[in-house]
RNA sequence: GGUCCCAUCGUCUAGUGGCCUAGGACGUCGCCUUUUCAUGGCGAAGAUCGCGGGUUCGACUCCCGCUGGGACCGCCA
Protein backbone atom coordinates (compact mmCIF):
# COMPACT_ATOMS: atom_id res chain seq x y z
CA UNK A 1 0.00 0.00 0.00
CA UNK A 2 0.79 3.17 -0.58
CA UNK A 3 2.31 5.53 2.25
CA UNK A 4 -0.46 8.31 1.63
CA UNK A 5 -4.00 7.69 1.15
CA UNK A 6 -4.66 9.57 -2.22
CA UNK A 7 -7.99 8.81 -4.04
CA UNK A 8 -9.50 10.50 -6.70
CA UNK A 9 -13.18 10.68 -8.23
CA UNK A 10 -13.06 10.89 -11.71
CA UNK A 11 -16.05 12.46 -12.87
CA UNK A 12 -16.79 12.76 -16.94
CA UNK A 13 -18.59 15.92 -17.81
CA UNK A 14 -21.43 14.19 -20.01
CA UNK A 15 -24.72 15.19 -17.64
CA UNK A 16 -25.91 16.62 -14.23
CA UNK A 17 -24.17 15.26 -11.15
CA UNK A 18 -25.82 12.14 -10.44
CA UNK A 19 -27.07 10.17 -7.30
CA UNK A 20 -24.83 7.61 -7.94
CA UNK A 21 -21.56 9.79 -8.78
CA UNK A 22 -22.33 11.59 -5.16
CA UNK A 23 -22.22 8.38 -3.62
CA UNK A 24 -19.19 7.42 -5.14
CA UNK A 25 -17.34 11.01 -4.58
CA UNK A 26 -18.70 10.39 -0.72
CA UNK A 27 -17.09 7.11 0.67
CA UNK A 28 -13.64 8.51 -1.37
CA UNK A 29 -13.98 11.72 0.61
CA UNK A 30 -14.59 10.12 3.83
CA UNK A 31 -11.81 7.19 2.90
CA UNK A 32 -9.41 9.80 2.13
CA UNK A 33 -10.23 12.32 5.51
CA UNK A 34 -10.29 9.32 7.33
CA UNK A 35 -6.82 8.89 7.09
CA UNK A 36 -5.82 12.57 6.60
CA UNK A 37 -5.21 11.46 2.77
CA UNK A 38 -6.13 13.42 -0.43
CA UNK A 39 -9.19 13.49 -1.88
CA UNK A 40 -8.48 14.73 -6.02
CA UNK A 41 -10.99 15.31 -8.30
CA UNK A 42 -9.93 14.43 -12.04
CA UNK A 43 -11.80 15.63 -14.92
CA UNK A 44 -12.11 13.02 -17.85
CA UNK A 45 -13.25 14.84 -20.45
CA UNK A 46 -11.32 12.88 -23.09
CA UNK A 47 -14.28 12.87 -25.39
CA UNK A 48 -14.67 16.34 -26.71
CA UNK A 49 -18.14 15.58 -28.30
CA UNK A 50 -19.68 14.29 -25.29
CA UNK A 51 -18.40 16.44 -22.68
CA UNK A 52 -19.66 20.08 -22.22
CA UNK A 53 -19.29 22.86 -19.73
CA UNK A 54 -23.11 22.65 -17.66
CA UNK A 55 -22.55 19.05 -16.47
CA UNK A 56 -18.59 20.24 -14.97
CA UNK A 57 -19.88 23.25 -13.26
CA UNK A 58 -23.04 21.27 -11.98
CA UNK A 59 -20.98 18.57 -10.50
CA UNK A 60 -17.93 20.62 -9.14
CA UNK A 61 -20.78 22.81 -7.48
CA UNK A 62 -22.70 20.22 -6.20
CA UNK A 63 -19.78 17.95 -4.57
CA UNK A 64 -18.68 21.62 -2.53
CA UNK A 65 -22.66 21.48 -2.16
CA UNK A 66 -22.75 18.57 -0.27
CA UNK A 67 -19.57 19.56 1.82
CA UNK A 68 -16.89 17.73 -0.24
CA UNK A 69 -13.73 19.81 -1.30
CA UNK A 70 -10.83 18.73 -3.39
CA UNK A 71 -7.81 18.79 -2.04
CA UNK A 72 -6.33 18.83 -5.34
CA UNK A 73 -8.45 19.54 -9.05
CA UNK A 74 -10.13 21.83 -11.00
CA UNK A 75 -9.76 25.26 -9.13
CA UNK A 76 -7.48 24.36 -6.22
CA UNK A 77 -4.68 23.01 -9.30
CA UNK A 78 -2.03 20.60 -7.10
CA UNK A 79 1.48 19.02 -7.75
CA UNK A 80 -0.12 16.24 -10.12
CA UNK A 81 -1.99 18.42 -12.54
CA UNK A 82 -3.25 19.81 -14.73
CA UNK A 83 -6.78 17.63 -13.46
CA UNK A 84 -8.15 18.17 -16.79
CA UNK A 85 -7.79 15.39 -19.15
CA UNK A 86 -7.92 17.40 -22.00
CA UNK A 87 -5.02 19.77 -21.44
CA UNK A 88 -2.79 15.86 -20.36
CA UNK A 89 -3.46 15.08 -24.25
CA UNK A 90 0.26 15.07 -24.95
CA UNK A 91 0.97 13.08 -21.87
CA UNK A 92 -0.19 9.76 -23.26
CA UNK A 93 1.58 9.40 -26.30
CA UNK A 94 4.98 8.53 -25.21
CA UNK A 95 3.25 5.49 -23.05
CA UNK A 96 1.21 4.35 -26.04
CA UNK A 97 4.63 4.13 -28.37
CA UNK A 98 6.05 2.86 -25.60
CA UNK A 99 3.64 -0.34 -26.16
CA UNK A 100 3.58 -0.51 -29.37
CA UNK A 101 7.92 -0.34 -29.47
CA UNK A 102 7.39 -3.46 -27.06
CA UNK A 103 4.78 -5.04 -29.32
CA UNK A 104 2.20 -4.91 -26.59
CA UNK A 105 0.08 -3.02 -29.07
CA UNK A 106 -0.29 -2.28 -32.33
CA UNK A 107 -2.07 0.13 -34.49
CA UNK A 108 -5.75 -1.07 -35.84
CA UNK A 109 -7.03 0.05 -39.68
CA UNK A 110 -10.22 -1.44 -39.23
CA UNK A 111 -13.14 0.77 -39.94
CA UNK A 112 -16.14 1.34 -37.50
CA UNK A 113 -17.85 -0.34 -41.04
CA UNK A 114 -15.97 -3.18 -40.85
CA UNK A 115 -15.93 -3.45 -36.58
CA UNK A 116 -19.72 -3.41 -36.12
CA UNK A 117 -20.56 -5.58 -39.03
CA UNK A 118 -18.38 -7.95 -36.86
CA UNK A 119 -19.91 -7.40 -33.56
CA UNK A 120 -23.03 -7.88 -35.59
CA UNK A 121 -22.05 -11.21 -37.29
CA UNK A 122 -20.54 -12.29 -33.50
CA UNK A 123 -23.53 -11.58 -31.58
CA UNK A 124 -25.59 -13.13 -34.39
CA UNK A 125 -24.36 -16.36 -33.61
CA UNK A 126 -24.79 -15.25 -30.05
CA UNK A 127 -21.52 -15.30 -29.47
CA UNK A 128 -19.51 -13.30 -27.26
CA UNK A 129 -18.57 -9.62 -29.37
CA UNK A 130 -15.10 -9.25 -29.29
CA UNK A 131 -12.47 -8.04 -31.88
CA UNK A 132 -10.76 -10.53 -34.46
CA UNK A 133 -7.47 -9.56 -33.73
CA UNK A 134 -7.70 -8.81 -37.84
CA UNK A 135 -4.92 -6.12 -37.80
CA UNK A 136 -2.88 -8.02 -35.04
CA UNK A 137 -0.39 -9.96 -37.59
CA UNK A 138 -0.30 -6.88 -40.38
CA UNK A 139 2.76 -7.52 -42.57
CA UNK A 140 4.86 -4.81 -42.75
CA UNK A 141 3.85 -4.18 -46.22
CA UNK A 142 0.34 -4.36 -45.78
CA UNK A 143 0.27 -1.74 -42.96
CA UNK A 144 2.10 -0.12 -45.88
CA UNK A 145 0.07 0.31 -48.23
CA UNK A 146 -3.14 1.30 -45.16
CA UNK A 147 -0.81 4.13 -44.59
CA UNK A 148 -0.25 5.21 -48.37
CA UNK A 149 -4.25 4.87 -48.73
CA UNK A 150 -4.42 7.46 -45.91
CA UNK A 151 -6.52 4.70 -43.45
CA UNK A 152 -6.76 6.50 -40.56
CA UNK A 153 -5.68 3.87 -37.27
CA UNK A 154 -6.83 3.55 -34.08
CA UNK A 155 -4.13 1.65 -31.43
CA UNK A 156 -5.34 -1.63 -29.91
CA UNK A 157 -3.52 -3.75 -26.83
CA UNK A 158 -3.05 -6.89 -27.19
CA UNK A 159 -4.36 -9.52 -24.80
CA UNK A 160 -2.65 -12.39 -24.06
CA UNK A 161 -5.26 -15.15 -22.72
CA UNK A 162 -4.82 -15.40 -18.79
CA UNK A 163 -6.69 -15.05 -15.87
CA UNK A 164 -6.61 -12.12 -14.23
CA UNK A 165 -7.31 -11.29 -10.93
CA UNK A 166 -7.14 -8.94 -7.82
CA UNK A 167 -8.28 -8.73 -4.31
CA UNK A 168 -11.50 -6.24 -3.89
CA UNK A 169 -11.28 -3.92 -1.00
CA UNK A 170 -15.27 -4.86 -0.92
CA UNK A 171 -15.84 -7.86 -3.41
CA UNK A 172 -12.96 -9.73 -2.07
CA UNK A 173 -11.11 -12.11 -4.79
CA UNK A 174 -12.43 -11.51 -8.32
CA UNK A 175 -11.21 -13.18 -11.35
CA UNK A 176 -11.55 -12.33 -15.05
CA UNK A 177 -10.97 -14.49 -17.93
CA UNK A 178 -9.15 -11.94 -20.33
CA UNK A 179 -9.08 -14.60 -23.09
CA UNK A 180 -13.03 -13.27 -23.55
CA UNK A 181 -11.71 -9.48 -24.20
CA UNK A 182 -10.28 -9.25 -27.25
CA UNK A 183 -7.33 -6.89 -27.99
CA UNK A 184 -8.96 -3.59 -27.07
CA UNK A 185 -8.81 -0.02 -28.11
CA UNK A 186 -6.54 2.18 -26.32
CA UNK A 187 -6.21 5.02 -28.83
CA UNK A 188 -8.67 6.58 -30.68
CA UNK A 189 -7.46 7.17 -34.77
CA UNK A 190 -7.78 10.80 -33.77
CA UNK A 191 -5.36 9.99 -31.19
CA UNK A 192 -6.99 11.10 -28.02
CA UNK A 193 -6.70 7.95 -25.41
CA UNK A 194 -9.51 6.12 -24.29
CA UNK A 195 -11.16 5.91 -20.84
CA UNK A 196 -9.11 2.32 -19.74
CA UNK A 197 -5.92 4.02 -21.24
CA UNK A 198 -6.25 7.75 -19.69
CA UNK A 199 -7.88 6.52 -16.56
CA UNK A 200 -4.53 4.13 -15.68
CA UNK A 201 -1.73 6.49 -16.73
CA UNK A 202 -2.94 9.39 -14.81
CA UNK A 203 -3.74 7.01 -11.47
CA UNK A 204 -0.14 6.57 -11.89
CA UNK A 205 1.41 10.02 -12.63
CA UNK A 206 -1.25 11.16 -9.42
CA UNK A 207 -0.05 8.59 -7.77
CA UNK A 208 -3.72 7.41 -6.66
CA UNK A 209 -3.40 4.83 -3.62
CA UNK A 210 -6.93 3.41 -4.05
CA UNK A 211 -9.22 3.39 -6.86
CA UNK A 212 -13.00 2.84 -5.20
CA UNK A 213 -15.71 3.42 -8.00
CA UNK A 214 -18.83 1.41 -8.85
CA UNK A 215 -19.14 -2.33 -9.48
CA UNK A 216 -19.83 -1.28 -13.02
CA UNK A 217 -15.92 -0.88 -13.83
CA UNK A 218 -15.32 -4.58 -12.50
CA UNK A 219 -14.54 -5.26 -15.78
CA UNK A 220 -12.59 -2.55 -16.87
CA UNK A 221 -10.74 -3.22 -13.43
CA UNK A 222 -9.31 -6.76 -15.38
CA UNK A 223 -8.38 -4.22 -18.40
CA UNK A 224 -6.71 -1.97 -16.62
CA UNK A 225 -4.06 -4.46 -14.40
CA UNK A 226 -3.32 -5.76 -17.82
CA UNK A 227 -2.46 -2.54 -19.05
CA UNK A 228 -0.74 -1.36 -16.17
CA UNK A 229 1.50 -4.54 -16.23
CA UNK A 230 2.61 -3.90 -19.57
CA UNK A 231 3.47 0.19 -18.75
CA UNK A 232 5.67 -1.44 -15.46
CA UNK A 233 2.82 0.24 -13.21
CA UNK A 234 1.96 -0.98 -9.55
CA UNK A 235 -1.66 -0.98 -9.75
CA UNK A 236 -2.95 0.81 -7.21
CA UNK A 237 -5.85 -1.14 -4.31
CA UNK A 238 -9.19 -1.15 -6.24
CA UNK A 239 -12.29 -1.38 -4.21
CA UNK A 240 -15.84 -1.74 -5.98
CA UNK A 241 -19.30 -0.45 -4.95
CA UNK A 242 -22.31 -2.21 -5.30
CA UNK A 243 -24.74 -0.13 -7.80
CA UNK A 244 -27.45 2.15 -6.12
CA UNK A 245 -31.07 0.85 -8.17
CA UNK A 246 -34.47 2.19 -9.37
CA UNK A 247 -37.24 0.71 -7.44
CA UNK A 248 -37.94 -2.11 -10.70
CA UNK A 249 -34.12 -3.02 -9.34
CA UNK A 250 -32.26 -1.63 -12.82
CA UNK A 251 -29.09 0.49 -12.63
CA UNK A 252 -30.76 3.59 -11.15
CA UNK A 253 -31.16 5.99 -14.05
CA UNK A 254 -32.83 9.92 -14.41
CA UNK A 255 -35.81 7.74 -16.74
CA UNK A 256 -37.06 5.85 -13.52
CA UNK A 257 -35.83 7.77 -10.87
CA UNK A 258 -34.95 11.97 -9.64
CA UNK A 259 -31.12 11.69 -9.87
CA UNK A 260 -29.82 15.35 -10.29
CA UNK A 261 -28.59 16.54 -6.86
CA UNK A 262 -28.65 20.33 -8.06
CA UNK A 263 -31.75 20.27 -10.10
CA UNK A 264 -34.34 17.23 -7.80
CA UNK A 265 -32.65 17.54 -4.70
CA UNK A 266 -30.99 20.93 -3.43
CA UNK A 267 -33.79 22.80 -5.97
CA UNK A 268 -36.73 20.65 -4.05
CA UNK A 269 -35.60 21.75 -0.64
CA UNK A 270 -33.25 18.99 0.55
CA UNK A 271 -30.53 19.92 3.50
CA UNK A 272 -26.78 18.91 1.99
CA UNK A 273 -26.53 17.28 5.31
CA UNK A 274 -29.83 14.76 5.58
CA UNK A 275 -28.82 13.81 2.03
CA UNK A 276 -25.16 13.06 2.96
CA UNK A 277 -26.12 10.96 5.55
CA UNK A 278 -29.00 8.79 3.46
CA UNK A 279 -26.24 8.26 0.76
CA UNK A 280 -23.97 7.25 3.23
CA UNK A 281 -26.26 4.60 4.55
CA UNK A 282 -26.39 3.28 1.52
CA UNK A 283 -24.37 0.40 1.11
CA UNK A 284 -22.82 1.25 4.29
CA UNK A 285 -23.26 1.05 8.32
CA UNK A 286 -21.73 1.76 11.25
CA UNK A 287 -22.42 -1.69 12.53
CA UNK A 288 -24.20 -0.13 15.33
CA UNK A 289 -28.11 0.98 15.40
CA UNK A 290 -27.38 4.47 14.98
CA UNK A 291 -28.50 6.47 11.70
CA UNK A 292 -27.67 9.86 11.93
CA UNK A 293 -23.96 11.06 11.76
CA UNK A 294 -22.87 14.43 10.23
CA UNK A 295 -20.32 14.67 7.70
CA UNK A 296 -17.28 14.64 10.59
CA UNK A 297 -19.01 11.42 12.35
CA UNK A 298 -19.24 10.18 9.21
CA UNK A 299 -15.54 10.33 8.30
CA UNK A 300 -14.37 8.88 11.98
CA UNK A 301 -17.08 5.81 11.93
CA UNK A 302 -16.16 5.14 8.45
CA UNK A 303 -14.63 1.70 7.46
CA UNK A 304 -14.04 0.37 3.99
CA UNK A 305 -15.17 -3.05 5.08
CA UNK A 306 -18.37 -1.66 6.38
CA UNK A 307 -19.47 -1.55 2.63
CA UNK A 308 -21.84 -3.94 1.75
CA UNK A 309 -21.76 -6.07 -1.48
CA UNK A 310 -25.28 -6.20 -2.29
CA UNK A 311 -26.82 -3.34 -4.36
CA UNK A 312 -29.46 -1.25 -2.99
CA UNK A 313 -32.71 1.15 -3.77
CA UNK A 314 -33.34 4.59 -3.62
CA UNK A 315 -36.03 5.05 -1.14
CA UNK A 316 -36.91 8.30 -1.03
CA UNK A 317 -39.22 7.97 1.95
CA UNK A 318 -36.68 7.54 3.87
CA UNK A 319 -34.36 10.44 2.97
CA UNK A 320 -37.47 12.31 3.02
CA UNK A 321 -38.53 11.61 6.91
CA UNK A 322 -34.49 12.16 7.28
CA UNK A 323 -34.87 15.54 5.53
CA UNK A 324 -37.72 16.57 7.76
CA UNK A 325 -35.36 15.38 11.24
CA UNK A 326 -32.72 17.41 10.15
CA UNK A 327 -34.69 21.03 9.43
CA UNK A 328 -36.29 19.80 12.90
CA UNK A 329 -32.19 19.90 14.28
CA UNK A 330 -31.38 23.31 13.18
CA UNK A 331 -32.73 26.11 14.56
CA UNK A 332 -35.36 28.90 13.78
CA UNK A 333 -32.87 31.13 12.36
CA UNK A 334 -31.24 28.50 10.51
CA UNK A 335 -34.55 27.13 8.95
CA UNK A 336 -35.61 31.02 8.07
CA UNK A 337 -32.31 31.93 6.56
CA UNK A 338 -32.04 28.50 4.01
CA UNK A 339 -35.76 28.50 3.37
CA UNK A 340 -36.47 32.38 2.13
CA UNK A 341 -35.02 31.06 -1.36
CA UNK A 342 -38.37 28.86 -1.60
CA UNK A 343 -40.17 31.49 -1.48
CA UNK A 344 -41.18 32.41 -4.99
CA UNK A 345 -44.14 34.68 -4.28
CA UNK A 346 -42.96 38.27 -4.88
CA UNK A 347 -45.48 40.03 -2.67
CA UNK A 348 -44.66 37.25 0.29
CA UNK A 349 -41.15 37.54 -0.55
CA UNK A 350 -41.51 41.52 0.20
CA UNK A 351 -44.06 40.98 3.60
CA UNK A 352 -41.10 38.45 4.90
CA UNK A 353 -38.43 41.05 4.01
CA UNK A 354 -40.40 43.66 5.62
CA UNK A 355 -41.31 41.47 8.56
CA UNK A 356 -38.21 39.45 9.43
CA UNK A 357 -39.27 38.67 13.07
CA UNK A 358 -42.88 37.97 12.35
CA UNK A 359 -41.70 35.54 9.75
CA UNK A 360 -39.26 33.85 12.16
CA UNK A 361 -42.31 33.43 14.83
CA UNK A 362 -43.94 31.49 11.50
CA UNK A 363 -41.42 29.76 11.14
CA UNK A 364 -41.22 28.75 14.98
CA UNK A 365 -44.78 27.67 14.18
CA UNK A 366 -44.15 25.08 11.03
CA UNK A 367 -41.22 24.05 11.84
CA UNK A 368 -41.80 20.17 13.11
CA UNK A 369 -44.27 19.96 9.89
CA UNK A 370 -41.40 20.12 7.32
CA UNK A 371 -40.08 17.44 5.44
CA UNK A 372 -38.54 20.30 2.59
CA UNK A 373 -37.30 23.72 2.85
CA UNK A 374 -39.78 24.38 -0.34
CA UNK A 375 -43.00 23.45 1.57
CA UNK A 376 -42.01 26.67 3.69
CA UNK A 377 -43.66 29.16 1.35
CA UNK A 378 -47.03 27.20 1.89
CA UNK A 379 -46.94 26.66 5.30
CA UNK A 380 -46.68 30.74 6.04
CA UNK A 381 -48.65 32.19 3.15
CA UNK A 382 -51.45 32.54 5.67
CA UNK A 383 -49.48 34.07 8.56
CA UNK A 384 -48.77 37.12 5.91
CA UNK A 385 -51.93 37.53 3.75
CA UNK A 386 -55.55 36.66 4.81
CA UNK A 387 -56.38 32.82 4.36
CA UNK A 388 -59.10 31.91 1.29
CA UNK A 389 -61.47 29.01 2.36
CA UNK A 390 -64.78 27.88 1.88
CA UNK A 391 -67.08 28.43 5.28
CA UNK A 392 -67.77 25.15 5.38
CA UNK A 393 -64.54 24.68 6.61
CA UNK A 394 -65.35 26.54 9.63
CA UNK A 395 -67.60 24.16 11.06
CA UNK A 396 -65.73 21.37 12.75
CA UNK A 397 -66.70 17.52 12.23
CA UNK A 398 -68.96 17.08 15.51
CA UNK A 399 -70.31 20.94 15.12
CA UNK A 400 -72.88 22.60 13.48
CA UNK A 401 -73.58 26.18 12.31
CA UNK A 402 -75.09 27.68 15.40
CA UNK A 403 -72.52 26.67 17.73
CA UNK A 404 -69.52 28.03 15.18
CA UNK A 405 -70.96 31.10 14.81
CA UNK A 406 -71.74 31.39 18.27
CA UNK A 407 -68.14 30.45 18.73
CA UNK A 408 -66.49 32.57 16.45
CA UNK A 409 -68.55 36.04 17.88
CA UNK A 410 -67.61 34.68 21.23
CA UNK A 411 -64.03 34.30 20.39
CA UNK A 412 -63.94 38.04 18.81
CA UNK A 413 -65.11 39.43 22.23
CA UNK A 414 -62.93 37.62 24.54
CA UNK A 415 -59.74 37.94 22.10
CA UNK A 416 -60.89 42.09 21.63
CA UNK A 417 -60.69 41.93 26.01
CA UNK A 418 -57.09 40.09 26.22
CA UNK A 419 -53.98 42.12 27.45
CA UNK A 420 -51.39 40.05 26.16
CA UNK A 421 -51.49 37.06 23.40
CA UNK A 422 -49.44 35.20 25.84
CA UNK A 423 -50.25 31.36 26.07
CA UNK A 424 -50.97 31.38 29.61
CA UNK A 425 -53.41 34.23 28.76
CA UNK A 426 -55.29 32.65 25.42
CA UNK A 427 -55.76 29.37 26.29
CA UNK A 428 -58.11 29.60 29.45
CA UNK A 429 -59.87 32.77 27.59
CA UNK A 430 -60.71 31.02 24.75
CA UNK A 431 -61.23 27.61 26.75
CA UNK A 432 -63.54 29.35 29.38
CA UNK A 433 -65.85 30.79 25.96
CA UNK A 434 -66.27 27.74 25.41
CA UNK A 435 -67.58 26.56 28.46
CA UNK A 436 -69.86 29.28 28.99
CA UNK A 437 -71.58 28.66 25.90
CA UNK A 438 -71.82 24.82 26.60
CA UNK A 439 -69.93 23.74 23.36
CA UNK A 440 -67.16 21.43 23.16
CA UNK A 441 -63.40 23.36 23.87
CA UNK A 442 -62.63 21.75 20.05
CA UNK A 443 -65.95 23.16 18.12
CA UNK A 444 -64.50 26.84 19.05
CA UNK A 445 -60.54 26.17 18.91
CA UNK A 446 -61.26 24.53 15.36
CA UNK A 447 -62.79 27.24 14.37
CA UNK A 448 -61.10 29.67 15.15
CA UNK A 449 -58.07 28.12 13.88
CA UNK A 450 -59.68 27.43 10.52
CA UNK A 451 -60.73 31.62 10.94
CA UNK A 452 -56.75 31.86 11.46
CA UNK A 453 -55.23 30.05 8.55
CA UNK A 454 -57.59 28.88 6.27
CA UNK A 455 -56.47 25.08 6.54
CA UNK A 456 -57.69 21.97 7.93
CA UNK A 457 -54.41 21.49 8.84
CA UNK A 458 -52.30 23.85 10.65
CA UNK A 459 -50.52 24.68 14.20
CA UNK A 460 -52.93 25.14 17.28
CA UNK A 461 -55.36 27.77 17.48
CA UNK A 462 -53.76 29.31 20.65
CA UNK A 463 -50.12 29.54 19.08
CA UNK A 464 -51.77 31.19 16.00
CA UNK A 465 -53.18 33.54 17.87
CA UNK A 466 -50.16 34.55 19.69
CA UNK A 467 -48.14 34.79 16.31
CA UNK A 468 -50.64 37.02 14.21
CA UNK A 469 -51.64 38.92 16.63
CA UNK A 470 -54.28 40.26 18.19
CA UNK A 471 -55.52 43.27 15.88
CA UNK A 472 -55.09 40.65 13.29
CA UNK A 473 -56.66 37.78 14.54
CA UNK A 474 -59.78 40.02 15.44
CA UNK A 475 -60.20 40.85 11.60
CA UNK A 476 -60.00 37.39 10.51
CA UNK A 477 -62.69 35.99 12.87
CA UNK A 478 -65.06 39.03 12.05
CA UNK A 479 -64.39 38.00 8.62
CA UNK A 480 -65.17 34.76 8.95
CA UNK A 481 -68.59 35.46 10.88
CA UNK A 482 -69.47 37.37 7.67
CA UNK A 483 -68.00 34.02 5.45
CA UNK A 484 -70.72 32.03 7.52
CA UNK A 485 -73.59 34.38 8.25
CA UNK A 486 -73.81 35.42 4.03
CA UNK A 487 -73.38 32.28 2.50
C1' G B 1 -25.56 -15.42 -25.54
C1' G B 2 -20.80 -15.01 -22.58
C1' U B 3 -18.31 -13.19 -18.20
C1' C B 4 -18.55 -11.15 -13.49
C1' C B 5 -21.30 -9.47 -9.18
C1' C B 6 -25.38 -10.10 -5.91
C1' A B 7 -29.60 -12.64 -2.93
C1' U B 8 -32.34 -11.36 5.43
C1' C B 9 -39.32 -7.81 6.68
C1' G B 10 -42.35 -3.48 1.02
C1' U B 11 -37.44 -0.41 1.44
C1' C B 12 -32.34 0.67 3.89
C1' U B 13 -29.98 -2.78 6.85
C1' A B 14 -27.77 -5.80 11.69
C1' G B 15 -26.07 -10.71 11.63
C1' U B 16 -18.73 -13.67 10.27
C1' G B 17 -21.51 -21.57 13.44
C1' G B 18 -24.82 -21.87 19.19
C1' C B 19 -26.42 -14.95 22.19
C1' C B 20 -31.71 -15.47 16.34
C1' U B 21 -38.44 -18.17 18.98
C1' A B 22 -33.66 -13.07 13.32
C1' G B 23 -32.34 -6.87 15.96
C1' G B 24 -32.81 -1.52 14.32
C1' A B 25 -34.60 2.42 10.90
C1' C B 26 -38.21 4.25 7.05
C1' G B 27 -43.05 3.20 5.56
C1' U B 28 -47.95 1.05 7.26
C1' C B 29 -51.55 0.39 11.30
C1' G B 30 -53.19 1.27 16.48
C1' C B 31 -52.95 3.88 21.17
C1' C B 32 -51.37 8.20 24.26
C1' U B 33 -50.56 13.72 24.32
C1' U B 34 -54.55 16.84 21.60
C1' U B 35 -58.79 21.81 18.73
C1' U B 36 -56.80 19.83 13.31
C1' C B 37 -52.05 18.50 11.14
C1' A B 38 -47.33 17.59 12.58
C1' U B 39 -43.72 16.60 16.45
C1' G B 40 -42.97 13.42 20.68
C1' G B 41 -44.00 8.75 23.47
C1' C B 42 -45.75 3.68 23.47
C1' G B 43 -47.21 -0.62 20.76
C1' A B 44 -48.57 -3.97 16.56
C1' A B 45 -48.36 -6.25 11.98
C1' G B 46 -44.43 -7.41 8.63
C1' A B 47 -38.62 -11.99 6.72
C1' U B 48 -40.60 -20.31 6.96
C1' C B 49 -33.20 -15.58 6.18
C1' G B 50 -34.57 -17.12 -2.84
C1' C B 51 -34.79 -22.77 -3.57
C1' G B 52 -32.42 -27.69 -3.08
C1' G B 53 -28.56 -30.47 -1.44
C1' G B 54 -24.44 -31.16 1.65
C1' U B 55 -20.56 -30.15 6.01
C1' U B 56 -21.54 -30.02 11.37
C1' C B 57 -23.83 -32.16 17.66
C1' G B 58 -25.81 -27.41 15.66
C1' A B 59 -26.54 -23.28 10.09
C1' C B 60 -29.10 -16.78 8.24
C1' U B 61 -23.98 -17.64 8.94
C1' C B 62 -19.32 -22.61 5.61
C1' C B 63 -19.41 -25.65 0.60
C1' C B 64 -21.93 -27.16 -4.03
C1' G B 65 -25.91 -26.82 -7.47
C1' C B 66 -30.20 -24.33 -9.13
C1' U B 67 -33.25 -20.12 -9.67
C1' G B 68 -33.81 -15.01 -9.83
C1' G B 69 -31.91 -10.07 -10.33
C1' G B 70 -28.12 -6.72 -11.86
C1' A B 71 -23.64 -4.99 -14.30
C1' C B 72 -20.37 -5.37 -18.29
C1' C B 73 -19.31 -7.09 -23.22
C1' G B 74 -17.94 0.54 -28.03
C1' C B 75 -12.48 4.31 -31.68
C1' C B 76 -18.47 6.07 -24.06
C1' A B 77 -16.85 6.91 -19.31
Amino acid sequence: MAEEIRVRIAPSPTGRFHIGTARTALFNYLFAKKFNGKFIVRVEDTDKERHDEDSLKDILEGLLWLGMSWDEGPEVGGPYGPYFQQERLGLYEPFVAQLIDKKLAYRCYCTQEELSAEREAQQGKNAAPKYSGHCRNLTATEIDQYEQAGRPSAVRFIVEPQVVSFDDLIKGKVEFDASLFGDFVIQRSDGTPLFVLSNVIDDNLMKISHVLRGEDHLVNTAKQILLAEALGFLSPQFGHFPMILNKDRSKMSKRKNPVSISDDYKAKGFLPDALVNFIALLGWNSGTEREIFSMQELIDEFEINRVGTSPSIFDTEKLLWMNGYYIRQKSIGEVAEAGRVFITNDELQKAVTAKPDFFLNAIALVHDRLKLLSEIEDQIEYFFISPKYEPSLLIAKKSNEANTLAALKSAVKVVSELKTMGLDEVEPALRGAAEDLKIKDGELLWAVRVALSGRDASPGAFELLGVIGKEESVNRIKSAIKKLSTP
